[in-house]
DNA sequence: GTAGGACCTGTAGCGGCTAGAGGTGCAAGC
DNA sequence: GCTTGCACCTCTAGCCGCTACAGGTCCTAC
């Protein structure tokens, strides 16, 4: 509902009203998630409004967790308003897949953190359970391993 | 239930019994997780019962999501076994609140997708629900915006 | 004796930033 | 006009917990 005008924003302005640190919105220009603005004859970025609504995308779509590969293609898409919208919503879907299955496998831990802790007895380290918990071999089935890293 | 004899070990038998890649288990000892162990007359690891116990030990404290901090923290104490276990119960809880902190975020996030999702239109790119609410600026209030890092 | 594994070191990359050093531009106040 | 001081600039390195590769060495089995 502001003026429509091209203002030139500075990169302090993008960084203020899009709660953004400035040193972020220059990585995402370096990594191709901004474009390059254009520069005013002292070097400095001078955005537009469309760079500030790209950048409120990004970070919104961002903290709604999807990985920077999924805020790219959901740009790339808006950018096209005649496409088919299935493929933004196969993107969301499949992101709701992931946080859905992280949320059950956070559940398992939690329940297994929580049993661990009630057994503990509070006397000595070498009657607690926590640590017998962790040092217990036999613990194998707890947790599929997944591909690599924690995960989560 | 093996013998106790610290017989030695190559760094491949300790993958293979912790299901740990050869790599990581060399990052480890890097990184002062694991101990340097001896060499074998051309330069080989040597590994005893003791290691092996050790990398079991972490491996379990990762699968559970403890930080490697928190990890390397368990083992001091687990070498200490007359000590009051108060503070191997203090990182377990602590780690438990981590959890299920991270629990609640990735459900409000899971509501927020799943609205997102539900509403959309299968039309055209221009009118997708799902790309107008990640383009809609007005939606500070969603998810507290944390320290940094998206945390999740 | 030779083939092929298991092992060695060192380095660089992932995702998604964050933080610093060391320098330049620019506007406001005196 | 000159200074102060902030905002901006580039470049580099660090965070976590790994993973992976390159290019070499050792050891064992045939």
């Amino acid at each position: 509902m502001q003026a429509m005008s091209t203002a030139p924003y500075t990169i302090g302005d993008l960084a203020r009203q899009t709660g953004t640190k400035v040193e972020l919105i220059r990585w995402y220009e370096r990594d191709g998630t901004m474009p390059p603005p254009p520069r005013t004859e002292g070097g400095r970025r001078a955005y537009t409004q469309a760079h500030l609504d790209r950048l409120a995308f990004i970070r919104h779509a961002r903290e709604l967790g999807f990985p920077l590969d999924d805020v790219r293609a959901l740009l790339h898409l808006s950018d096209d308003p005649d496409r088919p919208c299935d493929e933004a919503d196969a993107i969301a879907r499949q992101h709701l897949g992931a946080v859905r299955s992280r949320i059950a496998r956070l559940q398992a831990l939690e329940a297994e953190l929580a049993r661990m802790v009630d057994a503990c007895g509070h006397g000595k380290v070498g009657a607690c359970r926590v640590i017998q918990v962790l040092a217990d071999h036999s613990h194998e089935h707890c947790l599929h391993p997944g591909h690599g890293g924690t995960g989560l």
